[in-house]
RNA sequence: GCGUUCGUAGCUCAGCUGGAUAGAGCGACGGACUUCGAAUCCGUAGGUCGCAGGUUCGACUCCUGUCGGACGCACCA
C-alpha cells in the first residue's frame, strides 16, 4: 500500500535536489495533507524556507523545483500560489486506485510499523478492595485505545494491570476480616468489599490498639504468614472478580493474564535496593536509603529523592516503581514503556525514568513515557462527583449509561426485538462514555456531560456509529453486501466524492500520529470529519439514483471503503458499531 | 518559593513536528423530508487565539515575562 503522503515528499525531495544540488537535497519538503480544498489535496511549504536559505525568490524555488517533479500519473494540477506554496491536486484516476487498494487491505492503508517493538503499556491500575471509580475509567479506556493501536501496527503489546494490592492498608483490611471470624478457605459470600474497607479504616482511626495488630499483620504479611497470607489472597481474588466484571460491560481487552499488580515486584524490592546501594547510586539520608536526582528540588530548594527503602526498612511505591521499570527493560526486554496515568504523577514518573537512566537500566534505545491526562470534571467545573459528593462508583456509571442509550433506542426504534435494543444501547452507550474520554485532547480537564456525549450532532459516538449505520443501510437498499465491492473502484468526480476519498487517504498517517504522541483524539478528529464528509457525499451523491450505472457501483465502492473506515477507526478505540439503531 | 500544566466564539472543544482568510458541535436566527434513515443536512450571525514583548519570510503553535485556574514538591499511590 502506497503512503501517499510519503510518497509526494520523496518525489519533492528528488526534485529539489535535482534543482538545487546536494547542499539543498537535506531540506525537508514539508508536505503535508492542505487544510483548504482549495489549496488542492496536499501542499509542500518547503520553498519559503529553502528560498530563504538559497537567497533566492521562494516563488523561483517552488517553480524550479516543480519543473523537476516526476509525479507519475499521481497528480492533475500542480500550482505555486501564496508567497510558494506548491499545491498538489490528486488525479482522479490515481486517486480512485488509492481508495480501491485501502479498501481491500484491511487497514484502510495504514502500513504496519517497520520494526515491531515490544511495547509494555501499563494502565488502570484499580486498587484491590476498593471499588474503581471514575478515577480509573480514564487511564482504562485511553491505555485501552493506545494498546489496541500500537498491536493493530504489529507491536507486541504487553498490557501491565499495576493492581494496587500489596502494602500497609492490607495489614489493617486482613485483621479486620480475620477478627469477624474468617478463615482460609472457607466459603462465603463477601458481598461489599469497599464496606469492608471502610470499617478497617473506621477501626484504624479510632482503636489505637487494633491500629497495632493491623502493624503488625502488615509485618506477618510481608513475611509470609500462611494464614494472613491466604486471607490477603482470597481478598485479591474477590476484588478481580469485581474488576474483570467492569471490564467485561467496558469491553476493554484487560484480562486475568494482564494483573501485574504490586505485590508480583514485591520479591524483586530487596535486590533492587541492594543493587542501588553497592553500585553506591543510592545513599542513606535519614534513615532511609535515597537516589537523590539533582534536577529535581523541593520546598526548601533541595534535592527530593527517590526513596528506596524507608527509615524503617520498608518498601514504598518509588520502590516498586524502581522494580517494576528494572524488570521490564531487563527481564521483559522492552523497546518502549508507556505509563497511563494521570498528569498529578507526571514528576514522580520523571523521577523514576531518570532513576532508571542513573542506575543504567534505562539507555538509548529504549523509551520510557509517561502518558498523563487530566481530570473529569462535573458541570460545575469542579471534581465529577455524586450529589452527596462522593465519588461515583464506575459500575453505577455505565448502568447509567446503559440505561440512558436504552431509553433512545428504544424511543427511536420501538420495533426492535428486546434483545437488539440492548445490543445497540450497549454499543451506544459504552462507546460515547469511551468517546467523550477519547475525543478530547487526553491532558486537559474535561467536563462530564450525559447529553452531550449521547447526542447525534456534533464529535460524538452516536453520531459516528450513525454515519455506519446509514452506510450500511445504503447497502442494505441496494441488495449488496458492502464487503463484496471492497476492492472496486470508487466513483471521484464530485467534489463530495473527491474530498471523501482524499479524506480516507490519511488514515494510515493519522495511526501513526497517534502511536507518536500516545494522543487518540487525533483519530478521534479523523473519524468525525470522515463522517461529516461523508454526510456532504449523502447529501449531493445519490446512491440508489444514480445517474447511471457506472457511478452507482463507484459510489458503492466508495461507500464500502467509508464502512471500512468508521468500523476499523472506532474499533482501534475499543467502540463497537451496529448494522441499525 | 520552585516546578508542571491549561487559557481559542455565549457554552463544549479541534487546530498535525510554525505555513495561506483560525475551524467544528451546541445554543440563537433562517432554510431542506411523497427522494438511499430529517437519529440528518444547508445557510447566517458570533473570536484583538488571556495579556505584553521577542525569534521568524511567516506565530494559536517556539522563547521570555506577566495575569488567571488546576496540580506537584522525602519515607501514602
Amino acid at each position: 500500500m502506497t503512503n501517499i503522503q510519503a510518497e509526494l515528499a520523496a518525489a519533492f525531495s528528488k526534485a529539489i535536489a535535482a534543482a538545487f544540488g546536494p547542499e539543498a537535497a537535506d531540506a525537508d519538503p514539508q508536505v503535508k495533507w492542505a487544510a483548504d480544498a482549495r489549496h488542492g489535496d496536499l501542499q509542500a511549504n518547503f520553498a519559503m524556507g529553502l528560498g530563504k536559505r538559497l537567497g533566492k525568490a521562494p516563488r523561483e524555488v517552488a517553480d524550479a523545483v516543480v519543473a523537476k517533479l516526476a509525479l507519475g500519473d499521481l497528480a492533475s494540477k500542480l500550482e505555486v500560489a501564496g508567497p510558494g506554496f506548491v499545491n498538489v491536486t490528486l488525479a482522479p484516476a490515481a486517486l480512485a486506485r488509492l481508495v480501491a487498494e485501502l479498501s481491500a487491505d484491511g487497514r484502510i492503508g495504514a502500513a504496519r510499523a517497520a520494526r515491531s517493538e515490544r511495547v509494555v503499556i501499563d494502565y488502570s491500575a484499580p486498587n484491590v478492595a476498593k471499588e474503581m471509580h471514575v478515577g480509573h475509567i480514564r487511564s482504562t479506556i485511553i491505555g485501552d485505545a493506545l494498546a489496541r493501536v500500537l498491536g493493530f501496527q504489529g507491536h507486541e503489546v504487553l498490557r501491565r494491570n499495576h493492581l494496587g494490592d500489596w502494602g500497609t492498608q492490607f495489614g489493617m483490611l486482613v485483621e479486620h476480616v480475620r477478627e469477624l471470624g474468617w478463615k482460609p478457605g472457607q466459603k462465603r459470600e463477601i458481598g461489599d468489599l469497599n464496606a469492608l474497607y471502610r470499617e478497617a479504616k473506621a477501626r484504624f482511626d479510632a482503636e489505637s490498639d487494633f491500629a497495632e495488630r493491623s502493624r503488625l499483620r502488615v509485618v506477618a504479611l510481608q513475611g509470609g504468614d500462611e494464614e494472613t497470607v491466604a486471607l490477603w489472597r482470597e481478598l485479591v481474588e474477590e476484588s478481580k472478580h469485581h474488576f474483570a466484571e467492569v471490564y467485561e460491560t467496558l469491553g476493554v481487552l484487560l484480562d486475568s493474564g494482564d494483573y501485574y499488580g504490586e505485590s508480583f515486584y514485591n520479591p524483586m524490592l530487596g535486590d533492587v535496593a541492594a543493587e542501588l546501594e553497592r553500585s553506591g547510586v543510592a545513599t542513606v539520608s535519614d534513615g532511609a536509603l535515597c537516589l537523590f536526582l539533582p534536577a529535581f528540588k523541593g520546598k526548601d530548594g533541595s534535592p527530593v529523592p527517590l526513596i528506596v527503602r524507608k527509615g524503617d526498612g520498608g518498601y514504598g511505591y518509588d520502590t516498586t516503581d524502581l522494580a517494576a521499570i528494572r524488570h521490564r527493560i531487563r527481564d521483559l526486554k522492552a523497546d518502549r514503556l508507556v505509563y497511563v496515568t494521570g498528569a498529578p504523577q507526571k514528576q514522580h514518573f520523571a523521577m523514576i525514568f531518570e532513576g532508571a537512566r542513573v542506575a543504567g537500566w534505562l539507555s538509548e534505545g529504549v523509551r520510557a513515557e509517561h502518558v498523563p491526562f487530566g481530570s473529569i470534571l462535573g458541570d460545575d467545573g469542579k471534581p465529577f462527583r455524586t450529589r452527596a459528593g462522593e465519588s461515583v462508583r464506575l459500575q453505577d456509571l455505565l448502568a447509567e449509561a446503559l440505561e440512558r442509550a436504552y431509553a433512545i433506542v428504544a424511543a427511536k426504534s420501538p420495533d426492535f426485538p428486546e434483545e437488539e435494543k440492548r445490543a445497540v444501547a450497549r454499543a451506544v452507550g459504552i462507546g460515547a462514555v469511551k468517546y467523550a474520554d477519547l475525543s478530547n485532547d487526553r491532558i486537559k480537564d474535561y467536563v462530564f456531560d450525559w447529553d452531550r456525549m449521547l447526542a447525534f450532532e456534533g464529535n460524538t459516538a452516536p453520531y459516528l456509529q450513525n454515519a455506519y449505520v446509514r452506510v450500511m443501510s445504503i447497502f442494505r437498499k441496494a441488495g449488496v453486501e458492502h464487503a463484496s465491492v471492497l476492492g472496486q473502484a470508487p466513483s471521484v468526480d464530485a467534489p463530495e466524492e473527491h474530498a471523501l476519498a482524499r479524506h480516507l487517504l490519511a488514515f494510515g498517517d493519522v495511526v501513526e500520529q497517534v502511536a507518536r504522541s500516545l494522543e487518540p483524539h487525533r483519530l478521534c478528529t479523523w473519524l468525525y470529519e470522515l463522517a461529516a464528509s461523508f454526510h456532504h457525499f449523502y447529501e449531493k451523491c445519490p446512491v440508489m439514483t444514480a445517474p447511471d450505472e457506472t457511478v452507482k457501483r463507484g459510489r458503492l465502492a466508495l461507500c464500502a471503503a467509508v464502512a471500512e473506515g468508521l468500523e476499523r477507526g472506532l474499533s482501534l478505540l475499543g467502540i463497537a458499531t451496529v448494522k441499525r439503531m
